[in-house]
DNA sequence: TCAAAAGTGTTATCCTTACACCCATGT
DNA sequence: ACATGGGTGTAAGGATAACACTTTTGA
């Protein structure tokens, strides 16, 4: 208690208004890839990064405000919305000092691609293209590997080399439960910690394309939470065109999870839990037998307590 | 877009700084009941709420500007401590005009309850009394739910008649699924919208205990998240003393759940997972046989790549 | 005719759920 | 003796994961 309050006495050199920013992580799966929509420089000369802009009074909530910006900046139109996370610790006062500066992030999900302004639609596996596990274990995991247990064995001391050799396992998967498709955060901050990408110095690119600011992180928070979310929310479906087959949709929950499922029991599970009904339609086909079309059930948000897809350890088509 | 502009563009009464306040929902299990630690007036006249403050320029983040707040109002250091939401929407401009006051809420769970200064450790089903469902169903539901279908059949047309009976019959477990303990956020803003409660004007109290401002939204926010949670990551274990024994780790899941598990599968669960291990002490029993006391494997931090509590459809001990 | 993708059927295994029962202590 | 809570075993049912196989199109 004694520690806290001489804390908060401590003279400070600019102790300014707090300002509040707004930035979407806005999702779309075309082409069987997962998509962000980006804006090529929110801050001079620091890359591209995320929709976003202040807080300004003329917002009558967070949300409005957040939509606002959205559409002036890109022109896409924003449909299912939440709020993803409050940053305001890292990254976002460099010096130590001066007054806070909050970013309120928000996840958004969107049917449709249509890049507007100078706004661009990009695969989001480009800023972390370790996350991609569709092919097998991706190509750029040893780099980032090595240099990972070369950072853990660099600790001042073996209690934290420890600690950080343990971080490592449980991120990547090394420790028993294998690779977790959701730890898309720990592991960004794993190689933020690091030093490993740009935005904490690195002078490559190992881990990907870098963000502005602390954008980066946003897109990880929003990445974690979207996979975790699919397997117990029918929020894929936001994704999805009215109708789709059930190859087309099983590609998208691959493309989000970044792991290959096994088709047969992909179907079951969508077919038991009552979430799809098929439409009169046949796909115009791509190669192969032409598949019926299959429209979303909006009924089920009424019926079952937590719909969603479960993604069983699959392999293969 | 055309209508993005205009909103950003139409004339504002007042639109100086925002302001950001801290504000935390501290849990914590005593003698088989939840705990919320409260102050008793947040803001004058208002009655009692949680413990809060503004964001300070000397505090050099968000979770240790909150950290101090704690300390400084109820003596309470915070062990386990996540981010919440940022509430700046509802019941925080209630002119509609003026300067944004957001709140960054944040969940706490600590080991015990050792009240300080004017602080208090309040039964949290003192503000959500429907929500406790080890007693079978609670009482004031029925009234609570007879209010909520007069608000139903009170809409101004069919349409929303039937989206409001909707959203009840799926908030309160009317609809297929039973209750589902975790909607607790849902629920409360149903009353709210409702106008069943004194925080949207309501004269009585029928549906619990009010709390200042919007701390009761808060604490139902915590309250959900903290009962989704145990199932997949073993954060009871943050509110349980060193060593505990089985019956005591299952009263408290049940106190924060609300409801009643089986007992036999409760412990299989628990064993089978290797949260726990034993310890060579026997409990100093409380009536029946003496019970072994065990303690949380830290490990399995590190094994498992989610482990929880699983809430199966219990009942009875 | 073959490749590619859609779609069906079956089986072994594991987990969940439920039930029955025994053990150790205080009154 | 019996009430109370601790603790163990086991069987039924359902969901999961893996397997093989058929169907329908385009090239």
């Amino acid at each position: 208690m004694a520690k806290a309050e001489r804390v908060e006495r401590e003279p400070m050199a600019a102790a300014s208004a707090p300002t509040i920013g707004l930035a979407a992580v806005i999702i779309a799966a075309t082409q069987n890839e997962p998509r962000v929509l980006t804006v090529p420089e929110p801050v001079p000369g620091r890359g591209e990064g995320l929709p976003s802009g202040p807080l300004e009074p003329a917002h009558p909530t967070l949300e409005r405000g957040l939509r606002a910006w959205v559409e002036r900046q890109t022109g896409q139109t924003l449909g299912y919305v939440e709020q993803l996370y409050t940053f305001g610790d890292r990254n976002r006062r460099p010096d130590g000092d001066g007054p806070h500066a909050l970013s309120v992030a928000y996840l958004a999900l969107v049917r449709e691609a249509r890049p507007a302004a100078d706004s661009a639609w990009q695969n989001w596996y480009r800023y972390f293209p370790y996350e991609d596990w569709r092919s097998g274990s991706p190509a750029c995991l040893d780099a980032i590997a090595a240099r990972l247990d070369a950072w853990s064995q660099a600790a001042p001391d073996a209690g934290e080399a420890r600690r950080r050799a343990d971080r490592i396992g449980l991120a990547f998967g090394v420790a028993g439960g294998g690779w977790n498709e959701e730890r898309v955060l720990e592991r960004y901050e794993l190689l933020f910690e690091a030093g490993l990408v740009p935005e904490a110095g690195a002078p490559d690119r190992i881990a990907g394309q870098p963000m502005a600011l602390d954008h980066r992180r946003m897109l990880a928070t929003g990445l974690g939470r979207l996979r975790g979310k699919i397997k117990y929310r029918p929020v894929v479906f936001e994704l999805m065109p009215p109708a789709f087959t059930l190859g087309q949709l099983q590609r998208v929950v691959e493309a989000l999870s970044g792991v290959l499922l096994h088709k047969q029991n992909f179907r079951r599970l969508v077919a038991q839990q009552g979430l799809v009904e098929e439409t009169d339609a046949i796909s115009a086909e791509t190669g192969g037998r032409p598949a019926r079309l299959m429209r979303f059930r909006r009924e089920v948000l009424l019926e079952r307590p937590a719909p969603g897809l479960r993604l069983p350890p699959g392999r293969r088509s």
